[in-house]
RNA sequence: GGGCGCAUAGCUCAGCUGGAAGAGCACCUGCCUUACAAGCAGGGGGUCGUAGGUUCAAGUCCUGCUGCGCCCA
């Protein structure tokens, strides 16, 4: 093994499948800790969202797991009704086939088929992440189990009067040709123009200017309306105008709604086709006209323009009405526009027959459950996001007119017209005896999404899963998904289960590219995780998103970013060489008593990253999580402990003890670091003499352990003046690989006996040949001042006495302006009688470091002076 | 129009309950020192968007303002 390549991490996985290890079972006897994934579309393919969110998810599942838990990650895909249809019709279309053709039974085979073929796509790409979810468990929103819960959850629902069927005006998709729900509909500001039309009032050459953005519509006003407040119109109200190319009358009414500051203060009503419009004409009884249909074409209400498309319509009717000089004039204007969230049509205002869920009631639980903190949303702040949305809830359109996806478990009599519904299907009226309808509407996806935590654990069957599982642990997802998902979610839980469906929800970031932008296909600017994983490895592509995830901010993701963090990858696989060329003939003693300092020293500060990285993931600070581990391993464990290694190892009476504390050290940052980059740390682990189970996955998660502070503040003292003793190398250039003597004139017994018993570890990591401890000034040398004393470097005859003013004048006034600060605060009355006691000693002792400091350095340029 | 978030080193960002500003990348200098040149050692660089307030002490808490982003209507 020479360098580290990320190869071995399909081997390894394999082993993890193999062995079962993603199980709960591997923990049979541990607190249940259970996570469900996010199902993605089944016609999906891994983006670096999901990248993120598996990471994430995966980390947890895996700390958990390590920590004894009986960790259930529950992993699955949902049928995306509106996409996979439109993906498979776009399949047959290419053969020349419409689905239409084929008929609705044989279409859905064909749906069937294409996700058998494809439908694992995501679930494979996942695994290269290294997920480590239980896929014996697999669901799927369509497959059998998942079926039933939807129709048994509908049938519920409706018998408890939560679910209601009637005319309304939905968001319509005339190129998906199906209702959408308001989530469903993204709205853009557009660059469009304000018409304003003349509508002349009956028998009358005056004209009332109407302004509209949709002049195709007038074909189905009804009314034109004015506020009641405004008097500029409040004698004409119960008039009547011309509905101008159809010369018709309409009348003008008032309703509140109307903006007197937008256009005239006069709007034409189109109850069909907007949805204030609609409520305007359910308060005032208007007829319904329906002008455009369920094609986006119009309708024979428009003379002349039947069948054009309502956009074609637009161009006509303005044409039309120059024509007959009934435009007063046009402005340029910005509004916002809805499109379909699919395929991005305009949405068209559509009245139909639609089913619906009754929200309300089922939001005020949802809502409580939040408030009273059985649900705690991270970071909290999403919750303000979540009751916004809860308080101000819609009723959920959920029937759509499509053929993939859950059927609706209704029935209508065709005899007397009674509707049913029912878990089985049923087919003789109870009532009547006559035949019975089924109805061809399907349910939207998110309406099975909604029953997924309780019904891939088996509802409605009382499950042990479901019983040991359920509430979940944790919703790790995006904000994204918070409305569509996340409160339909705790809607249902509370309904059907009467408990939430989970305890923590972790809102993660979205994943942008480094310019800030979103990424998409055609921006061109994404980074796609798989080829991620093939030039970098997953765990690099993990450490990256995980070390980036701080709460409440999008991460900027490019590619310097994932190379840096694979150079981490390198470090430890770097690392473990280093200790096999080290210990590959060596046992561990069993029990070693004796102990170096290093090794003391680095099992405290081991320690130390243990309980910061666990501090953190239980805060679900991921980065912090991740950085303790980085800081630890690059500058503490490989900067410092194998460089001290080095002067026992082969060389005094703590050569074994070393190695087997490098192998000891190292198993145990495996361990600590295996949530995070879980192939690397398996690999290595699985190589070690010390590994102590079948799979790292299934070993321990570090503890930490209590250490004397005496050890801490003795490297700390050793470290600053092996700096002290670098930087009088690097600042006078001599070659790193030069021995050098130094002198040190300690300040004190303490940083005497520092240098004195650490002497091994100054040489090798100062690269000295000696360092002789002194009581009096170094005369020709370099000197630098340090809180411990000063290091002196002989300067041999060509010193450059000028250059070392210079730098040692920078000392000073670095030392300075710590005496300044230093002094003010003490100083000050108020800080000595309010500020806490410890700080004022530590102030103290600040200061009169920073003076010998400054001392010393001054005598030193005056000296240096003298002999110029 | 309502709500939320962000503004800290050239870039990307950390900075928890307020006690002298940190990391990674980039940059400069010197090194192929026998784990690692995907590396080692050292260095420069910030009046923490702006104006006030609270406090002995403010990047951190409060208020106004400016700029950017997101969500909802």
């Amino acid at each position: 093994m020479d360098t580290y390549n990320s190869d071995f991490e399909k081997d390894i996985y394999r082993f993890w499948e193999e062995n079962d290890l993603f199980k709960p079972e591997v923990n049979k006897d541990g607190k249940p800790f259970s996570m469900v994934i996010p199902p993605p579309n089944v016609t999906g393919a891994l983006h670096i969202g999901h990248a993120l969110n598996q990471t994430l998810q995966d980390i947890f599942a895996r700390y958990k797991r390590m920590c004894g838990y009986s960790v259930l990650w529950l992993p699955g895909t949902d049928h995306a009704g509106i996409a996979t249809q439109t993906m498979v019709e776009r399949d047959l279309a290419k053969k020349g086939i419409k689905k239409e053709e084929i008929g609705r039974d044989a279409f859905i085979e064909k749906v069937w088929e294409w996700k058998n073929t494809y439908g694992n796509r995501i679930i494979d790409q996942i695994k290269r992440l290294g997920a480590s979810c239980d896929f014996s468990r697999l669901r799927f929103t369509m497959d059998e189990g998942l079926s039933r819960a939807v129709r048994k959850a509908f049938v519920e629902l409706y018998n408890a009067g939560y679910i209601y069927k009637g005319e309304y005006i939905i968001n319509w998709c005339p190129s998906c040709h199906t209702a959408l729900s308001d989530l469903e509909v993204e709205y853009e500001e557009e660059n469009s123009k304000l018409y304003y039309l003349k509508y002349f009032l009956e028998n009358s050459d005056v004209f009332l200017v109407v302004a509209t953005t949709r002049p195709e519509t007038l074909f189905g006003d009804t009314a034109v309306a004015v506020n009641p407040k405004d008097e500029r119109y409040k004698h004409l109200v119960g008039k009547k105008v011309v509905l101008p190319l159809v010369n018709k009358l309409i009348e003008i009414i008032e309703d509140e709604y109307v903006d007197m500051s937008f256009g005239s203060g006069v709007v034409k009503i189109t109850p069909a086709h907007d949805v204030n419009d609609f409520e305007v004409g359910k308060r005032h009884n208007l007829d319904i006209i329906i002008a455009i249909d369920d094609y986006g074409k119009m309708t024979h209400n428009a003379p002349g323009l039947e069948g054009v498309d309502r956009f074609e319509a637009r161009k006509i009717t303005i044409e039309k009405l120059k024509e007959a000089n009934l435009i007063y004039k046009i402005e340029d204007y910005v509004h916002s526009v809805g499109h379909c969230y699919r395929c991005g049509t305009v949405i068209e205002p559509y009245i139909s027959k639609q089913w619906f869920v009754k929200t309300k009631d089922l939001a005020k639980k949802a809502i409580e459950v939040v408030e009273n903190g059985s649900i705690k949303f991270i970071p909290k702040h999403w919750e303000k996001t979540y009751f916004e949305w809860m308080y101000n809830i819609k009723d959920w359109c959920i029937s759509r007119q499509i053929w993939w996806g859950h059927r609706i478990p209704a029935y209508t009599c065709k005899q007397c017209g009674e509707v049913f519904v029912s878990e089985n299907p049923i087919d003789k009226c109870p009532k009547c005896s006559g035949k019975l309808i089924p109805e061809t509407d399907v349910l939207d996806t998110w309406f099975s999404s909604a029953l997924w935590p309780f019904s891939t654990l088996g509802w409605p069957d009382n499950t042990e899963d479901l019983k040991k599982f359920y509430p979940t642990s944790l919703l790790l997802t995006g904000f994204d998904i918070i409305f569509f998902w996340v409160a339909r979610m705790i809607m249902m839980g509370m309904f059907f289960m009467n408990d939430v469906p989970f305890k923590d929800v972790y809102i993660h970031a979205l994943v942008r590219d480094k310019f800030g932008q979103k990424m998409s296909k055609t921006k061109g600017n994404v980074i796609d995780p798989l080829d991620v994983i093939e030039k970098y490895g997953a765990d690099s592509l993990r450490f990256t998103l995980a070390i980036l995830a701080a709460q409440g901010r999008d991460i900027k993701l490019s590619y310097d970013q994932i190379e840096s963090y694979r150079r981490f990858m390198n470090k430890i696989w770097n690392a473990y060489r280093f200790i096999e060329m080290n210990t590959k003939d060596f046992q561990p003693a069993v029990n070693t008593n004796a102990y170096s300092s290093a090794s003391l020293w680095i099992k405290s500060r081991l320690s130390k990253a243990i309980e910061q990285v666990r501090q953190s993931l239980d805060d679900y600070k991921f980065n912090e999580a991740a950085d303790s581990i980085y800081q630890f391993v690059w500058h503490e464990f490989c900067d410092y402990y194998i460089e001290m290694s080095k002067a026992h190892i082969g060389k005094d009476e703590f050569s074994d003890e070393v190695k087997g504390t490098l192998l000891e050290v190292f198993e145990q940052l495996l361990r600590l670091l295996h949530p995070f980059v879980p192939f690397i740390s398996e690999f290595l682990w699985q190589k070690l003499p010390n590994k102590s189970a079948k799979s790292i996955m299934i070993a321990k998660y570090p503890h930490s352990q209590e250490f004397a502070t005496q050890i801490e503040e003795e490297f700390e003292c050793l470290i600053e003046l092996i700096k002290a003793m670098r930087i009088l190398r690097s600042e006078n250039t001599i070659a790193a690989t030069k021995k050098l003597s130094f002198y040190f004139r300690p300040i004190n017994e303490f940083a005497k006996n520092i240098i004195e018993k650490y002497q091994k570890y100054v040489l090798l990591l100062a690269n000295a040949k000696e360092i002789s401890i002194i009581k009096t000034d170094v005369p020709k040398s370099f000197i630098q001042p340090t809180k411990y004393g000063d290091i002196f470097l002989e300067a041999g005859q060509n010193i450059d006495v000028e250059g070392e003013i210079l730098r040692l004048k920078k000392v000073i006034e670095k030392a300075q302006v710590s005496i300044d600060f230093l002094n003010k605060r003490l100083r000050n009355q108020e800080f000595i009688s309010k500020a806490p006691k410890q700080l004022i000693e530590k102030s103290k002792k600040e200061l009169q470091e920073a003076i010998l400091i400054k001392e010393n350095a001054k005598k030193r340029i005056e000296q240096l002076q003298s002999v110029l």
